[in-house]
DNA sequence: AATGAATGAGAGTTCATTCAT
DNA sequence: AATGAATGAACTCTCATTCAT
């Protein structure tokens, strides 16, 4: 990427050096959490000085932003790899799932520091401007499920979608929640998340109620 | 908080104090979060000074833990007031519905300090010690609920109630937690839940299900 | 001394309560030294309020000086014990490294709250007032035995009995100072002492001791 | 310490600010006791920021610690200076006798300092581990002269080095301790050791002892 | 004689940030 | 791009002392 004379060591290229300081502030605030994160355990985990850390990046608030960042843009990058092309709702309900529960268990911190900053984006917009969008794209695109399920019949007809998916992201993060205090079945909360949305399996006569 | 005739007075009982203590910490709380909450501020709102307030409460520690204390006897107080006597579950369940909104609506204060010492919980044994209980104790509510209403008929005969309470608990906090950036319908969110736990409502040929 | 209609508790004459405040004082230099002295501890110990200690001793200079009080009354008792009555210089010396032996194994407390207060005497006049006389009085016992053993010819008559009862306090509070890191034979440096002021054994009849 | 062109000048090297506040320390340690040790006025002192002074010195603890550290140096110079080729024991002793009443007449604050810090160390191992080396260090001293003597013939015989070098440290220290108070001829104190120590100046029938 | 409550004046320590090199 | 040194502004906590009762 770039023509760099020591390869080994110090100098990096700026971008480099970013995506260094963000991946050691996410350990710290996994380990401490947002409340413990301290710019010089930041710059002694990437093996800077704290002037320098503060060359590449200005200020405290800033580090957080670049934190935001580093989470959406790892989001994202899940996200796109996930393709709905052919599956039903249904399919496409339990690949979230899946997703979920996968990410849960392999690697809890990005949930750990998700948390710490959705929390932290309530007080400070400009975290809230990075934050909010992602938790909303999250609750959307179980609306957009629900949608097509609703309209292919196999969610009840009833069913509110961005209600729906509202109780489903919290129902997530809830589980999330208790889960660090007492580990739980996902495994349960889920199928009764399926069996609350899913139609009636016994679609005897079809005119619900209003 | 009562009527006192002389505003200068100085001595106040321990117990007084510290019932003083716990509230301007709320407040303070509210306003910059557990993060902004300075000993001096407490201090200053209450109007003592500082090593008085250490005198009543020794530590920032010991602080937080006293609001949170103060926290859980506001909700058990709560609690007592609902009577269970004589309430169908589907009532029973509106009913905290109506309180949970009550409250956000009323005494947004509450939920606000509440979010932040969970938060807190899971990184502060000493707090969790008092915070777990008092979330677990809201979600047992709502699984006996669910599990007098499977029993009655009125809830799906599927239910996992364990599984359905958690939901229940995760919708509405996550409903408060978005509430805070874009307020929604809680009606909404509370009425999904009800279709989507309550037997269906068409139990036209009775063979419900296999 | 006083008629005291609860017997039990509480009240107690201002005598008795300085005596046992003296007594707790005591009790924490030797635990902690005199820089970790505090009122509220000494209050504690005695079982009263920190006011009550106020009342009774109206500074934490004065309470020092009611130590160092303590302390002089203590030797003064222990100093009229000792007669020196009929007694060869040699053998006073004798009685007072016994003495001095004793103390130190028996009630090292003693000399714990001595050397603490000896070394804030330099700084302050108010103890030193109290804490050199009785200092200077132990060096001046032994250099009366000098001056007398000298007269007797049992120690040498070139010795300078002011010096030598320098060498001698000397070299008992270090023994001690040394003593308290790694404790060694006081009965070496004590013949030692001897054998450095007695009368030259050699030229009289050789039979010197057993 | 190093004539500097510049009075204003702020960056200094790590190691030349750890001198300056070790010596500013040590001049406060004089003038207000180790009790009266504060880290404000060390850097005041120096005249950096207190937070400068922290950078420098992690904590008083260590702050303290590089004190015993400067002192300890000092004597160790000190002692370096002094060679002991071709003397004889009591020449060396003498030596050692002029080194210590020079020190005390020019040098006192020295002594100040290292009483203050060994009854600290009583308490604090971390200081203890600096300073008893030094002190037992005279003490060997000392003794290892006395051995000499006694070998040589100029120190009586039947003399315990140990026991000597322990009564010796003691007289000269005890001879600081109420110099302060009362200024006493030290030369007599030291004539009088030499007597106590040296041979029977009457060699008669050399065989000294049994 | 005794006490609970209150306080002023600091103490040591922390931290994000900046400056000079 | 990098760093050692420096800093202001706070922060929590401590302690001898005093006041009102």
């Amino acid at each position: 990427m770039h023509s760099d004379s020591q390869p080994t060591i110090k100098r990096e290229s700026g971008d480099c050096r970013r995506l260094n300081i963000a991946a050691a502030a996410r350990a710290i605030i996994v380990e401490k959490g947002l409340e413990g994160l301290r710019t010089r355990d930041i710059a002694d985990r990437v093996g800077i000085n704290i002037a320098t850390l503060h060359y590449h990046v200005p200020s405290k608030e800033a580090l957080i932003a670049l934190v935001a960042e580093s989470l959406r843009d790892d989001f994202r990058t899940q996200s796109l790899r996930r393709s709905r092309e052919g599956k039903s709702a249904l399919q496409r309900l339990q690949i979230e799932f899946d997703e979920f529960r996968e990410t849960v268990h392999e690697t809890p911190e990005l949930i750990i520091v998700l948390t710490a900053l959705i929390e932290k984006a309530r007080r400070h917009p400009e975290i809230g401007t990075i934050m909010t969008p992602l938790y909303t794209h999250w609750r959307h695109q179980f609306a957009e499920i629900f949608r097509t399920g609703i309209a292919d019949g196999s969610f009840r007809a009833n069913l509110d979608p961005d209600a729906a998916a509202l109780i489903t992201t919290g129902a997530l993060s809830d589980y999330w929640r208790q889960w660090t205090v007492s580990p739980a079945s996902i495994d349960q909360v889920m199928a009764e998340l399926v069996r609350a949305f899913i139609a009636s399996q016994i679609p005897v006569s079809s005119k619900d109620r209003s």
